[in-house]
DNA sequence: ATGAAAGCGCTAACAG
DNA sequence: CTGTTAGCGCTTTCAT
């Protein structure tokens, strides 16, 4: 690996000039340039990122800190994040942490020793204390939040609007003609699902109907479980919300087992959709996130942090639209109920 | 962010002293260590990790050259990859490829020269030339490959045995009674298609059938398409084996658009399984990978030839086991033959 | 066992 | 416009 000094004694110039042919500056006469650029080709330079990182303090990197990666909503945001960061010149370094906050504590550490310019973090889905992102900007490491809007601190973020997004989908339920419908999926206790509740919520009370709350692990085991306690009400819901796809196969599973189907035993709803979910019936009705756009929008956000266009300008909380796509799973409920 | 020189001040001793108590050295004194440990803990000094690098020419981190991200496949990958290397105490930079050689070319580039310690690559599906790889190792890089297995150079690789799986999975067709078996999926000049495809020919030589393969696009749309050719014959086949679950999931939306289902009209088995795909019915006959475990061995191996465990042995070439998951989209053919 | 000092390869003043 | 030089924060001889 030839060094930039190597390089200067080949085009018989200083170590300044390369790097200032290097660093595209103007000032620099054709005649240097072209020799400079001549002597890079025939020794195959390429300057060395870490030499450059300790000068100039900076890493050109991005952290990432993902919560759940084999959940392919979360695989969209990295993919999103990682076009974003490409198109810039930055790379990705990526933590996968399972929602453990004690794993995302340690990987906001470990990026953080890297000198990494910024960091993506996806929080982990149980509500607790941030003060390790907390530490990171006090250093001066840009964050933006992606997905969760962890409480108590002064963040970017990215989101959806959880809340309105769960009150539209429930408000179908009930223009559809169900007045029996749960929610399921996930605690009060989690980012996430508290607000999809609250949406749940609104809705329900906005059409004088009782609500039926269904907290479970926010996984298809949750779905599971929370399948199972719904079916064993007293007064069994005709329909139901489901917090998140994991939550809602889970459901559709235990209801299989037990012989039901939706949309004819019960309607069901979900937030996420994927594509290949299009090949498999009944289609699910769903709201559709736009996992890419929060990952690159977010690192674009914080790309602007780092590069100092948007100079401690108060925390951006950038909320992107969601969609609500109806399908067979709620549909036909007016009009005709089979038992 | 204090400094070592910061430390070495308030704890009284030199630079190299700080150093030796950071890396662990032994033959520091107790008294030396704890004044040191005191000055860390009280100035909360974390050491430069790109100071570091810029010395010992190491940086800690895998670079993984992913070609398909949101495949959850390579999701699954990546996260046994990024286990491995955290239990090392290694960081992953991620950048995904989109199957484009030409992208694929860049990221080593870019991976190289923010000098990462050794390289995971998932080449793209096409085959192509590979002198990216070459001059990486060359330089010192050390590269292990992981799904594919790229031609014509000597790289480590992690794979699976796609000729024995596919021979496997179509004898297990044909002890169905199948006789009419096609191929759907990826072309010969693709790496893991053509594999596949070769353990198909196999497995119908041997029984003496006349091979039927439709090569396609590797995706959801190649599945469709491979639908429409297969579907069209004169000579319907009565089972079918794809090369990836998205070529599968393309073939039965085709079916069921032409009103077929299976395993009635056509049996189907495919490569990959996931574990949501319980949830749907039928339940589709499969191959499963390995996927965590390619990115978790692949990391191993890798880290072993940083670590220089495996000093210039010949390239290694692992092959992790499938099993063929026999489920209800291959069932019940032979005794009745619905129409 | 500890300290002093020489770089790692680069950038950024600064001088000329 | 170009060259010189002083570090960035750390590790690692080499003396002591």
């Amino acid at each position: 690996m030839p060094t930039i000094k190597e390089v200067a004694a080949r085009a018989g110039v200083s170590v300044g000039t390369v790097s200032n042919v290097l660093s595209g500056l103007s000032t620099v006469s054709q005649d240097m340039r072209r020799r400079v650029e001549a002597a890079i080709q025939d020794l195959g330079y390429r300057p060395d990122h870490i030499a450059r990182s300790l000068k100039t303090r900076r890493t050109q990197t991005l952290g990432m800190v993902i919560s759940d990666i084999v959940n392919p909503f979360f695989a969209d945001v990295i993919d999103g994040a990682q076009s974003a960061a490409s198109e810039h010149g930055f790379t990705l370094s990526i933590i996968n942490c399972r929602d453990s906050a004690e794993l995302e504590k340690r990987a906001v550490e470990t990026l953080c020793d890297r000198r990494v310019d910024g960091l993506l973090v996806v929080v982990s889905i149980e509500r607790g204390c941030h003060e390790h992102l907390q530490l990171a900007i006090a250093d001066g490491t840009p964050v933006v939040c992606l997905d969760r809007e962890p409480l108590g601190i002064d963040v970017d973020t990215v989101t959806i609007d959880n809340v309105a997004a769960g009150q539209q989908a429930v408000e179908h339920l009930i223009a559809t003609g169900h007045r029996v419908v749960a929610y399921v999926g996930g605690s009060a206790s989690m980012y996430v699902p508290a607000l999809r509740q609250q949406g749940y919520l609104a809705a329900m009370k906005a059409a004088g109907l009782r609500h039926i709350l269904i907290e479970t692990s926010f996984d298809r085991q949750g779905g599971r479980d929370g399948a199972a306690r719904m079916l064993s009400r007293a007064k069994r819901p005709t329909a139901a919300l489901c917090g998140n796809l994991q939550v809602a196969l889970g459901l559709l599973q235990e209801m299989r087992s037990r012989g039901l189907s939706t949309p004819e035993d019960v309607a069901v709803a979900t937030f996420d959709h994927f594509d290949w979910l299009d090949v498999f019936r009944p289609q699910l009705t769903s709201i559709v996130q736009p996992a890419y756009r929060i990952g690159y929008e977010g690192a674009q956000l914080l790309l602007r942090r780092v590069l100092g266009q948007l100079n401690d300008s108060a925390p951006q909380r950038l909320t992107l639209p969601t969609q609500l796509r109806i399908a067979e799973s709620t549909a036909g409920f007016v009009g005709f109920q089979k038992t």
